[in-house]
DNA sequence: ATAGGGTTAG
């Protein structure tokens, strides 16, 4: 059994080598340049490497290389150890080849006393991004494996996200009578939390009973981070409330965990809990919360955490820092995002990412496009998240001839184009008119079109009124079982356009039997450290009749200036939508000069996006407005969006 | 004297 998938494995290997190490070569220079600075997880705190120190461990070594090689094992694990830590790939496959020509690390001997050396070259490739040369130098040690030869060769594995080798090479591992230690189940753990596989998470965490290790905090955290990523969220709990003892880690686990499945309270109250129980939280606890505050737009919340990391002097991480342009972006506030971005010390491509998306979701297409070229001549590769965001900028904008260029740039990456750049493609396509083209794009899709591809191909279709793909779109969503309640009162908004009235009163009728209702059309808007939400046609605010009674003295100047109320919208018999009266409520407490900052969980309609316009014209006032996919700002008659959503 | 847990972007 071993055998066999040993030699399929080798084979494998020498297959995928060629087209995986060019790729890996990317990676790897990308990860060279931008280490200078890293968390030490010991204590928490932020230390700075310097890069001299770096560049003279270097020489030292490539002088050393030019010597006679010391024969004595343990001088060459040391200059190999220091090789692994300045990633010195060239040297090090020198000094690999230099070793097996010579016949120093005897291929086929036995009992080779190289072994210690040999697992060396497992952790060198590791760290050099080549995992399938840990593998290969795995499979060619001189004796068989010892625990740390699994141990090392997992942990290569697991940090390259290659969860399938990693799981069959732990099989080996048990079928070779090695048990699980505390080096080898963390591995494996991290990759059940990748492949979010909730019955393999507990056969892991059952097998760690068995160990001697089953209260040790390190494999603990990790079966914990594994829970979490498998959303086995009670089970996390349950083991963190037990755990004999717990560090930042294992909080920043739970919180993460947390923060991942949307539960914002219980982030807030386990980051309070941590705080008060004297865990040293450090960057990475501060990303998770800032992710809330973002994902809520509690931006008091947020400004008070972006304080407290500089008190903690943790402001300069780039996970921090990523974490807050996106926070201030996500709150409407651009200039902050991007006063944030240019201040980081150091940035990662999360960072640029995050301004990119910023940039994006407010509308500076132009912003977008540049910060890409600078993000490249920063040395950073672009990733599947940055091309998503490209596209996404170009449909926002309707930019056809951009969008498909940059489809076809991702293949110059190596980026393989996923279920969602293709929805976005369809999006894109859809905006611009080419109902017809859209089809036929998601026709010629090499992989199986998801959900919001066929969704991204019915929106586009409401737009342009083809009532039959429209049917066509949403015939395919039924027959993947997808039933959500805008894609019916999409459809039934589709055929009343088109006079349909009868196929409209269907899909209507389609949507309540099927037990769905619409989601609550909701807006928000902070004022005085409270939040308050509106309804459509909303009057329980404790303000309700200032708010109306603003709202029809505005309307009475937009109407002289020219808006013309449109009726045809859904709720007629509804007076305000609810982002009309959040922004009533702005114009009496937002004080003159501040933008009245909106926030809405549903698209904006056209009528209201028109009135919001006028309104701006008539008061002066500027409105950010932020809906389910990207920001408005409404300024003087005009919207950044340009009309185009 | 090699192997171990959390992280940000959509």
């Amino acid at each position: 059994m071993f055998r066999s998938l040993h030699q399929s494995i080798v084979h494998f290997a020498a297959l995928a080598l060629g087209r995986v190490k060019s790729q890996l070569y990317r990676t790897y220079s990308h990860t060279h340049t931008h280490k200078s600075q890293f968390t030490n997880h010991k204590t928490g705190s932020t230390i700075k490497q310097s890069n001299s120190q770096d560049s003279e461990r270097l020489m030292q070594v490539q002088q050393r290389l030019r010597l006679p090689l010391p024969s004595d094992p343990r001088a060459l694990i040391s200059l190999l150890v220091s090789l692994s830590t300045t990633r010195s790939l060239s040297q090090g496959e020198q000094l690999h080849a230099y070793l097996l020509k010579s016949g120093y690390i005897p291929c086929s001997h036995p009992c080779s006393p190289y072994t210690l050396l040999s697992n060396h070259f497992i952790t060198f490739y590791s760290r050099c991004n080549l995992p399938l040369l840990s593998l290969l130098s795995f499979l060619s040690l001189p004796s068989p494996p010892t625990p740390s030869s699994w141990s090392s060769l997992l942990s290569s594995l697991s940090h390259h996200h290659l969860p399938s080798l990693t799981l069959s090479y732990f099989r080996s591992m048990l079928l070779a009578r090695v048990p699980p230690n505390r080096h080898s189940i963390p591995s494996v753990a991290r990759v059940v939390g990748y492949l979010s596989d909730p019955s393999l998470a507990r056969s892991l965490h059952g097998m760690s009973l068995k160990t001697p290790f089953a209260t040790d905090v390190f494999v603990l955290t990790s079966v914990l981070d594994m829970y979490a990523k498998c959303s086995l969220l009670k089970e996390a709990q349950k083991l963190f409330d037990e755990m004999p003892e717990r560090n930042v880690v294992s909080w920043s686990a739970l919180i993460c965990g947390y923060a991942d499945a949307g539960l914002h309270s219980s982030v807030l109250n386990l980051f309070r809990s941590a705080l008060h129980d004297g865990v040293e939280v450090n960057d990475c606890t501060f990303s998770s919360v800032i992710r809330v505050c973002a994902e809520t737009t509690l931006l008091g919340l947020g400004a008070l955490l972006h304080g407290l990391t500089i008190k903690f002097n943790l402001d300069s991480s780039p996970f921090v820092g990523s974490a807050l342009v996106s926070l201030y972006s996500k709150c409407g506030l651009l200039d902050s995002s991007y006063k944030v971005f240019n201040e980081m010390p150091e940035r990662n491509l999360s960072a640029w990412n995050s301004v990119l998306i910023a940039s994006a979701q407010h509308g500076n297409i132009g912003t977008v496009f540049n910060l890409f070229e600078a993000m490249q001549a920063a040395g950073f590769q672009p990733n599947y998240v940055t091309f998503l965001c490209l596209l996404t900028a170009c449909s926002h904008a309707g930019l056809l001839d951009e969008g498909k260029r940059y489809f076809s740039l991702m293949s110059v990456y190596g980026v393989e184009p996923g279920p969602e750049h293709y929805a976005a493609m369809v999006d894109l396509l859809g905006r611009v008119g080419r109902i017809s083209e859209a089809l036929f794009f998601i026709q010629s899709m090499p992989i199986e079109p998801i959900e919001s591809v066929w969704g991204a191909l019915l929106t586009a279709s409401r737009i342009h009124k083809d009532t039959n793909t429209a049917a066509f779109a949403a015939q395919k969503l039924f027959e993947m079982g997808s039933c959500s309640p805008g894609m019916h009162m999409l459809l039934a908004g589709t055929y009343r356009a088109a006079g349909r009235h009868l196929e409209a009163a269907q899909a209507r009728k389609a949507m309540r039997d099927s037990g769905l209702r619409k989601d609550a059309g909701l807006s928000w808007l902070e004022a005085g450290g409270v939040i308050h939400t509106f309804a459509s046609g909303d009057q329980r605010h404790g303000r309700s009749v200032e708010i109306y009674r603003v709202l029809e003295e505005v309307g009475k100047r937009m109407e002289a200036a020219g808006y013309e109320p449109d009726t045809s919208g859904v709720h007629r018999n509804v007076r305000y939508h609810s982002e009309r009266l959040a922004i009533g409520l702005g114009l009496l407490v937002v004080p003159e000069g501040v933008p009245i900052r909106v926030m809405k969980n549903i698209r904006v309609c056209n009528d209201c996006h028109t009135a919001i316009k006028y309104l701006t014209k008539c008061t002066g006032r500027v409105v950010v407005l932020r809906d389910l996919h990207r920001f408005h700002r409404f300024e003087n008659g005009t919207c950044s969006c340009g009309d185009f959503w």
